[in-house]
DNA sequence: CTTTACGTTAACGTAAACGTCATATATAAT
DNA sequence: ATTATATATGACGTTTACGTTAACGTAAAG
């Protein structure tokens, strides 16, 4: 038997609210089974939610992550399924990698900001 | 007599519209002169909405956005305001580089189920 | 048996970041 | 002088991603 998580499990383990996970199921991005009228969710849905939270703190929206958990949940094993799959895996790897250029300048940036704030820091000191 | 531009030199140079520009205004994040009525922007304006954008496109909210300008225009030379300054930045490199490490993972999820495709297009092919 | 805890749907509210008119003025081109 | 182009100020509209009651069902605990 695998294990099993209510809405509120998940919404205790993310620190989100029930809410955010209805909305969530709203947008087609989870689709738990029900018991009765109540919500189960399997070890997969708690995968798909960990990869919208993800996808949510490096400022993905709904519909890109949707994305990404079509391309994991992808079944389909035709091969126009995959190619359109493996085409989209790199154009969105192509676009984090550029934000990762990006980060990576406005480090700089910062750390010259800093490195000239205790410049004139030790100036006061003289 | 340094470079002056007008709204729509900047908005096409950025890719952005005028409204946008106007919009950034009204949160206080830019402020130009005015000739009459037009807005005059100067380099450094240029060079704060230079900021801006790149902020936006690495996730950061106006909000966020402003905070760094500050930093950037903090013309204030006393001990607390260059403290106060330094500590900001580094706050703010902190959750920079939690971002990058989120994104190493999402990479390494990508080229998993990248791989994974690949792998069943060529079964596909044996 | 009634709290207490957790769950449900439905519906309206909200903040952020602009878009989209409408209307008006000012300068430039023909 | 007239047309075209750029700019200005409102002011309402829109999308995203939920928050926030409201109003109700269910189920275990005391």
């Amino acid at each position: 038997m695998t294990a099993s998580y209510s809405i509120s499990d998940l919404a205790r383990e993310f620190d989100v609210t029930t809410r955010t996970i209805r909305f969530y199921e709203e947008k087609g991005l989870l689709s738990p089974q029900r018991e009765g009228t109540r919500r189960i969710y399997t070890p997969a849905d708690r995968t798909k939610l960990r990869l919208i939270l993800r996808g949510k703190r490096l400022g993905l929206t709904l519909d890109e992550s949707a994305e990404i958990i079509l391309m994991y949940g992808s079944t389909g094993n035709n091969r126009r399924q995959l190619e359109k799959l493996i085409t989209k895996i790199r154009d969105r790897k192509a676009e984090l990698e550029r934000q990762q250029q990006e980060l990576k300048l406005l480090l700089n940036d910062l750390a010259e900001a800093e490195h000239k704030a205790a410049a004139a820091l030790s100036e006061l000191d003289a």
